[in-house]
DNA sequence: CTGTTAGTGTGTCATCTGACACAGTTTTTT
DNA sequence: AAAAAACTGTGTCAGATGACACACTAACAG
């Protein structure tokens, strides 16, 4: 609970008692390896905060193959963000790649929050309206950073990422095989 | 202005002293072909809102080659989020791809709506709600379609861009050479 | 109206990538 | 402890892609 009480600060100032009644709005909770957070067909309903370990969230394309589209790690927050808002369910899953620690916050609850007051609700809008300043950078970097220049960023950025999880895994989440993030490796490891 | 007046209805129910107060809040422009809107280093001080035209939203990677982000088309609220929201100067550039029409909310004028009362408090979170789930659809299409079928999906989606806008820019779009989109086209044509 | 620039269609070729195959290792389950 | 499952490293090969080249056409500016 206190990593996310750091990870709020970040967004910006919030008075104690506001503070306090935001955290306390949130749940503990814990996943083993291999249990699914999400299942296909399910409607999302609620946030989720990461404070140890590593999430799995993938979809099917069409021909059935598994996309990875993010690897949550600790420190983040996350939901499936058009199910969650519009309370349609997901054809996507998020599974826990290692055994997880995170927080919840119910849509009930993120509603009442949003509106309990002004300060709240202005430090809600902040947290949005950095998020999707993030999700641009990160859609940017998709598009003009090339497979293996994600990948040493993943390296600097994510470390223990790279460590724990499998290669194939990473390889999808870069857009690539386990074949090709192979080659790189032994590339690099040359170089 | 009418045509942004809808797009705003799209998002909830909004009273109409207040419709106007955001609408008001907005100004019209006008671009010609080739004329910039974003320039590199500049800070990005306004939300823009196309009506009519095509824009061209890029930047480079380092190699220098232009990587094409975004074709800004009518109907669409866009901005570079984090410039915008962090007001820091952005390595990326918009510029006209045909003649265009916008409308343009700054940022001053963005922060007072916001904190002018509640119901145009929440009215703006809702849409920066909306549109951050936007994004997270938009960026699972990036990772699990292909190219071909997000070519197919822009034929249907945006028919009039994939007309008016030079193939090359269109093939950038989809994060391939001009040359392959060219041989994607043959390989329908003759299906 | 004419020279210049921007855009298009298409062929060749070297390179990159994904799919498949398989052996060896680690982890999990019973 | 043994069997099963998951994961890793690596080679081969066919197919896809990007880079380059060039001819042709359309659009634009002086």
């Amino acid at each position: 609970m206190e990593m996310l009480r750091e990870y709020f600060k970040g967004f910006g100032e919030l008075s104690e008692p506001n503070m306090d009644l935001l955290l306390s709005s949130c749940q503990e909770r814990q996943l083993f390896k291999r249990d699914m957070l999400i299942q296909a067909n399910q409607t999302v309903g609620s946030i989720y905060f990461v404070t140890d370990g590593f999430l799995h969230y993938y979809t099917h394309n069409d021909f059935g193959n598994q996309i990875t589209l993010k690897i949550i790690s600790p420190n983040y927050c996350w939901t499936i963000m058009d199910s969650f808002f519009h309370q349609t369910p997901t054809l996507d899953e998020c599974k826990a790649l290692t055994d997880v620690r995170f927080c919840e916050l119910k849509k009930p609850d993120y509603l009442k929050i949003k509106s309990e007051n002004v300060e709240l609700s202005n430090f809600i809008q902040n947290i949005t309206e950095q998020i999707l300043s993030a999700k641009t950078v990160e859609a940017k970097k998709q598009s003009s950073l090339s497979v293996e220049e994600r990948y040493l960023e993943l390296l600097q950025t994510q470390p223990k990422m790279v460590q724990e999880v499998p290669v194939n895994i990473i390889a999808s989440l870069l857009g690539t095989s386990r074949e090709t993030l192979h080659r790189i490796r032994r590339r690099l490891a040359a170089a």
